[in-house]
Formats: C-alpha cells, structure tokens, sequence
RNA sequence: UGGGGUAUAGCCAAGCGGUAAGGCACCAGACUUUGACUCUGGCAUUCCACUGGUUCGAAUCCAGUUACCCCAG
C-alpha cells in the first residue's frame, strides 16, 4: 500500500516542485493550502502594502497552488490556522517585542504551526507522513531521524526548522532538499507549472509577507518618541519614534547626519525610552564573544556531557561561526564564540551545527562580552556619567 | 557695531577663476520565508547666504548687505 504524505502546498515553486517529486516516488500525496493570516482580522492595516489590493496575495497563492495541484492531478485541501497562529505565535512576538527583544515568528511557525497543529490535522485524517518544500534534508535511522542542511547552501532553512521536534522530524519529509534552487526552477519549467516556475520567492514574515516593518508593528505597539543617545560619548545625536522598533545592529531609520560616519544599535533602555548607538561597524559596542542560550531544542537523544566544539548561527544566513556550547541545563547553553561575533541578538534563535548536521537551537537570552552582560555595560557607562 | 573669522543640498564637508568631490541621512532597487546587516543606483541642470561689480567665463576676485562665531571692550 502507497505511504499517505500530506504536503503543504504554499502556492510557490518550492512545494510546487516538492508535490511532483512525491508523486513520482510513489507516495500518495495530497496537498493542503495554509491560511494563517487574515490582514482585517489581525488589524494589519498599516505598512500593508497589498491591502488595497482587489486580489489579496493569498488568495492569488491558493489559485497559483491550485493550478498545480490540477496539474499533477493530485487533491488540494484548504486548513485554516488563523487562531492558532495568532495564539502562539503572534501572542509571543508582540510579548517579545514589548520587551525590547527581536522575535523570529517564522521559527515559532515552523514549531508551532507547521510541524504541530499541520502535522496533527495530518495524523487526524490519516496521514502517516508530512511534507514541505524546505531546504532540508532527514535522515531517518531505525531510532532517531537527523536534519541535514539543504544541499543548496545558499537556500538552506534548517535555521527555520530548529525547533520543531524530533517526533516531527521522524513523520517529515523534504522532497527537494537534496536540490538546488535553480534546479528546483528548471524542473518547474520542464513540468510546465506555469503558475509558479518564475514566482518570485516569497520574503517578509511566512504567511504574513512584505511589510513596511516599522509601520507593521505600529498596529500593535504604540509610537513613543525619545532620544537617541551615543554610548561612547553619552550625548543625545537623535531622535526616535519609538525604541520598541529598532534591533541590535540596526543602521537604517536613526536619521542621525553629521560627518562621524553610519551609527548602529547596541541598546536600548525600554523603560526610559532611551535608544543606544555607537559609531561605525567596528565598535566594541556591537561584539560579544559568548550568550546564553534558552529553550534549547536537541534533535539527538542524548545531551552532550563535556564542553562540544560545532558551528553555530545567530541569525539567517549568517556564514558558520566557530563555537563551543555546554549544557548547563537540559534546556540551556554557554556558547562561547572569543573570536567575537557582531550584532548578536536578544530573541533571536542561536542554531548549531556539526558539519552538514543541525544539532538544534534555542532563544538568545543574554549576551556577554568578557564576562559582563552588555545590558550591564550599557547600564554602568550610563550610571558612572551621572 | 573695535578687530578677526565663517557663510556650499536635511547634517558634515571638498573646492582657491573654467563651468559644484566625498561621507552621513534619505529614497529606490538587489539580496532575503524573521528583524537586521550588506550591495547597487538616485540625490545642489548653477540663485554655492543676499545684492551688485570685474572677467570670454566666478562658488572661487572686488564692494556692499545680512546672519552666526571668536577675540577684545
């Protein structure tokens, strides 16, 4: 008897392609077409660029999804995860942002929507197996199933896919993952898949899209003007619309002119309303050589016991660096980087790497430089000058 | 109201008689399933504080006006 795989079918090429590989490796496959967002629902109205639209995006996505679905000949069904998305994903990106932190809500899709709510409607209708058009591979052994980088390096998204179970991983498949992009589009041009050969690869938050991102939060959190102050030399250089809406690292939005060169976020003081920017993408200010790491998602069995030399990312894309990682509890990490990483993020996923293999992530909760906290070595430049 | 100095795009800032560098900011693309970073392009068609003058030709020289700064009072 044919394996029963549900594929999540987004409308793109990716899964387009993904379907037709399923199918010729004798699955019986049926896609589903996600709706997670609902732009009126969830207020988001500002920094839309679609909302005026007499077609929404997604709607084009379904018929773009449909029109492959016809093609190959295979069924298509519509789920509907609005609530869950809105409960346990968007919930905790607001409560991040409120705090001053950097959220990636696409990790928690994956965690959450894809990979738990997706993955148990499958089980529910009889599916033994799910699938999705990621940049991933598995490995699958008699006990535990292994995530593998997506052959194309340069589309990889095991970043993404961090934190969603080893349960999950063991029910998934990754039918293009052993492929590279432009491959994936060449076999879209020879299946004809016209509705989605050429599309352009999606972008901005999944199931959400391009936004204007400040004027996208400004729907949930409230503008507050304040100051932006040098942290080298404590004098005020701008001003903000609201710290709430800027990131470590961040160059763009501060308007601050003058000859000393670009400036970047290193900080902010959420109950002062204060931004903290240094100057130039040298600064001491913007490195840390180590973080904590919380919530920590393992795809082996068992935890390293001893300090465990690997490679880990801060962020989506980011070039390999080099790391060494303990446990100092079964859901927490000391990454220690000394050669000293740019721009590391509260809120964002730190994700590790053994060559080809992810070994997991978790939650960047605190950064530290030689020791210190830089919260605490922003807090005491500013104490001390007062 | 003595003397000296400076006035160039939103902010800095080159230019010193031959027809407006550069950086920051900003805007637009590219890249990208988060936020960022990065890259590329655009950004004073000339009233270069203002008004006159010299010159084939001035932001650049001269005179006056205005504003600000500094040193003296």
């Amino acid at each position: 008897m044919k394996q029963k795989v549900l594929l999540g079918l987004s409308g793109g090429v990716d899964s387009a392609v993904a379907a037709y590989l399923l199918k010729e490796d004798g699955y019986d496959v049926t896609c589903a077409f996600m709706r997670n967002w609902d732009s009126y629902a969830n207020n988001d109205i500002m920094g839309n660029p679609t909302i005026q639209d007499d077609v929404c995006p997604q709607e084009q996505d379904y018929a773009d999804a449909k029109a492959v679905a016809d093609k190959l000949g295979l069924p298509l069904l519509r789920v509907d995860f609005v609530k869950e998305y809105w409960d346990n994903v968007f919930t905790y990106f607001l409560s991040e942002y409120k705090k001053g932190r950097t959220p990636n809500p696409d990790i928690l899709c994956n965690k959450y929507i894809k990979f738990d709510a997706f993955m148990k409607f499958a089980k529910q209708q009889g599916f033994d197996t799910l699938a999705t058009g990621h940049y991933a591979q598995v490995r699958h052994t008699s006990t535990t199933s292994e995530m593998l980088r997506g052959a194309d390096d340069n589309k990889d998204q095991t970043y993404f896919l961090c934190q969603i179970t080893q349960d999950a991983l063991q029910h998934t498949l990754f039918p293009i993952g052993h492929l590279e992009k432009h491959e994936v589009r060449q076999l879209a041009e020879k299946l004809a898949l016209a509705s989605v050969a050429e599309k352009k690869d999606s972008t901005g938050i999944c199931f959400i899209g391009e936004r204007n991102f400040r004027e996208f939060l400004q729907n949930y959190l409230p503008s507050k003007e304040g100051t932006i102050v040098d942290i080298e030399s404590l004098e005020t250089v701008g001003k903000h619309v609201g710290v709430l809406y800027y990131t470590i690292g961040q160059r763009k939005g501060l308007g601050i002119g003058g000859n000393l060169g670009p400036w970047f976020v290193v900080g902010k003081d959420v109950e002062k309303n204060i931004l903290y920017v240094t100057n130039g993408n040298e600064s001491d200010w913007l490195y840390s050589d180590s973080c904590i790491v919380s919530g920590v998602n393992w795809f082996a069995n068992e935890l390293p016991k001893e300090e465990l030399i690997c490679s880990a990312k801060f962020r989506y894309r980011q070039k390999d660096n080099a790391v060494s990682i303990r446990f100092v509890d079964d859901k927490t990490v000391l990454v220690r980087y000394p050669q000293g990483v740019s721009s590391i993020t509260c809120g964002q996923e730190a994700v590790f790497y053994d060559q080809e293999v992810c070994l997991g992530g978790g939650v960047i909760e605190e950064v530290f430089k030689q020791g210190e906290s830089m919260q605490h070595k922003i807090n005491k430049r500013v104490s001390n000058a007062s």
